[in-house]
DNA sequence: GCCGTTTTCGGCCCGACTGTTTTCAGTCG
């Protein structure tokens, strides 16, 4: 059972506590629990076994109980008990928009509605005109929700969300009377996913800020439009279909806005309990004492008049940012990477030549690149065969000699096959640079498996990093299960560097494991896996990623000087 | 249900919008 299991059946408690008209604070409390459960980078299974669910912020005696309840007989009396009352199908009708726990109480007591389908049914049959809180507009609102939800819906990846999002910024950034544009939500705090793209703008002629950024080109629908909110669907004819919201705010105010705007929305909550315990209040607009203005400016000033440094956006999760004394000025950045050590070139999948990727490399003032074609078992895409290796590992020294600038690096993506053995003979992983070692074909469900086949990998003295390491491809398939802590202890051990794969359908290692690695004492890379020179571009998704974990640039090899990864490899094969 | 330099009991975040029941409950971010 995963993480994402155990945390499934709390949000699910949740909910029904919620529907049968729980109080909030109860509801609260096991949704908060379950959060807890999700972004737990260890295996749960693991801290059970240790005796130390209680431990987790968050978590009390009856929800551990419960844990572990679910962990030995695979269910929770309590969850069972429920859905008794409220079929568990109820669910998912609260993933319509407007729809809350209220509504759907009530039409499951006075309808007997239970599923999207039966909703469906009771809409086309007027079977809802009777009642209460539904009016011709809210059912009109509730079919079109249903479309969206079948549609569409969900999150968008961070890397197809981030270009469209840069691209708006630009468009409103010319509006005129604006002075200033940002992005906020989850975008600046570097999610993997997002819901919805938040800009945040200064001007003080909202309403033809608003009227132009309604009228923009790429607008499909528009949601709404006032003086200082417009919300707009875009076509989806050059990038995702995404809803945009843009906000105006007089600069006065511009901080409290950007801070309330970014979230999350749990660590607002915690810092909104913090003015409270002072006798303030904090809204969008401002940090306050009754009616004088205590900051609203900038988010620095906020953060200060509450005795909390300010708190970069990427750690804004309530995960441990409350306790920190100052800010971490020192989480890694763009800027510190000097290299990228995971590349496809013409020679396996990729579709640029080694000078190519080497030219456009050094345009983005990298140092040193290490080029890693597939090997010979990832058939479909091209790996060669030892000989050809040795052919391509000459290829690679001569441009190496043509090309100035940059260093050019003889490496290999090289699978790790059924019993963990590697894909080439040690002799020939000798003759190369730098070695990644990667899991396409054999990562199953077998946790220990997988792991010991990680292991073996690992403590190949070739081996200089493991490449995404769980496999994950975001909203299409879910991490393979592993543990991470023995994976990252023997990485720590061995000196070999685990993966942060910056192409943004992996991300993976994920933030919370990324973090989990460090504290276990790994280092990492952060590498596009680049097939294109354009690749390249997704470094900043991979650094937005070890942000989230907490990452610093001493953690990751590729934010070190050539000479300093050459002693990190030789240091492994002596 | 969780938690503690306010507390082992009694607290636990805030404002806007919307539809409609025409004064506010429900939902959302």
């Amino acid at each position: 059972m995963t993480n994402a299991d155990v945390a499934q059946a709390f949000f699910e408690i949740a909910d029904l506590l919620e529907i049968g008209g729980e109080k909030s604070f109860r509801v609260t409390s096991y949704r908060r629990a379950a959060r807890a459960i999700s972004d737990l980078a260890d295996d749960i299974t693991d801290i059970a076994a240790r005796g130390e669910l209680a431990a987790i912020e968050g978590i009390g005696k009856s929800t551990a109980a419960k844990i572990t309840e679910l962990l030995e007989t695979g269910r929770v009396a309590y969850r069972d008990e429920l859905a008794e009352k409220v079929p568990l199908s109820t669910l998912e009708l609260l993933k319509i928009p407007n729809m809350g726990p209220k509504k759907v109480a009530l039409l499951f007591r006075e309808k007997g509605v239970d599923s999207l389908t039966a909703l469906q049914q009771a809409i086309d049959d007027g079977a809802l005109a009777d009642l209460k809180g539904f009016g011709p507009k809210s059912i009109d609102k509730i079919r079109e929700g249903i479309d969206f939800l079948r549609k569409a819906a969900g999150r968008t990846r961070l890397g197809q969300a981030w270009p469209l999002a840069e691209r708006l910024r630009a468009l409103v950034a010319e509006m005129p009377g604006v002075q200033r544009v940002e992005h906020a939500g989850s975008l600046r705090r570097g999610r993997e996913t997002v819901g919805d793209l938040d800009l945040l703008c200064i001007a003080d002629n909202g309403a033809e800020v608003i009227a132009a950024f309604t009228t923009l080109p790429l607008v499909d629908k528009v949601l709404a439009a006032g003086d200082t909110k417009g919300s707009i669907l875009t076509d989806g004819a050059d990038g995702p279909a995404m809803q945009i919201d843009l906000r105006v705010v007089p600069a006065q105010h511009f901080g409290a806005a950007w801070q309330y705007f970014t979230g999350s929305k749990e660590h607002n909550v915690r810092l909104r309990e913090l003015a409270v315990r002072r006798g303030w209040s904090l809204n969008e607009y401002s940090l306050s004492e009754g009616e004088k203005i205590i900051a609203a400016a900038t988010e620095e000033e906020i953060y200060a008049a509450l005795e909390l440094p300010w708190v970069p956006p990427e750690l804004r999760e309530d995960r441990g940012e409350f306790d920190l004394r100052a800010t971490p000025t020192d989480l890694v950045t763009v800027a510190d990477i000097r290299g990228d050590l995971h590349m496809h070139t013409t020679a396996s999948d990729g579709r640029f030549s080694i000078e190519e990727m080497a030219e456009a490399a050094r345009a983005r003032g990298y140092a040193y690149i290490c080029i890693t074609d597939h090997s010979q078992s990832s058939v479909v895409a091209g790996g060669l065969k030892p000989d050809a290796l040795r052919r391509h590992i000459e290829a690679i020294r001569a441009a190496n000699e043509r090309v100035d600038g940059i260093e050019i690096w003889a490496g290999s993506e090289v699978d790790i096959l059924a019993d963990g053995q590697l894909d080439y003979d040690d002799d020939l992983l000798a003759e190369l640079d730098w070695v990644v070692a990667s899991n396409h074909h054999y990562l199953h469900d077998d946790r220990d498996e997988n792991t010991q086949r990680a292991l073996r990998a690992i403590r190949n003295p070739y081996v200089n990093v493991l490449a995404h390491p769980t496999g994950r491809m975001i909203g299409r398939r879910s991490a393979k299960p592993l543990d991470l802590p023995a994976i990252a202890q023997a990485a720590a051990e061995t000196g070999t560097a685990l993966e942060i794969n910056a192409a943004h359908q992996r991300l993976d290692l994920k933030d919370q494991h990324a973090r989990l690695a460090v504290e276990h004492g790994a280092v990492l890379s952060i590498n596009c896996d680049a097939h294109h020179i354009e690749g390249f571009e997704q470094i900043v998704y991979g650094v937005l990623t070890a942000r989230r974990g907490w990452i610093r640039p001493e953690q990751v090899v590729n934010t070190w000087t050539a000479e300093k990864v050459r002693a990190f490899v030789a240091a492994k094969r002596a």
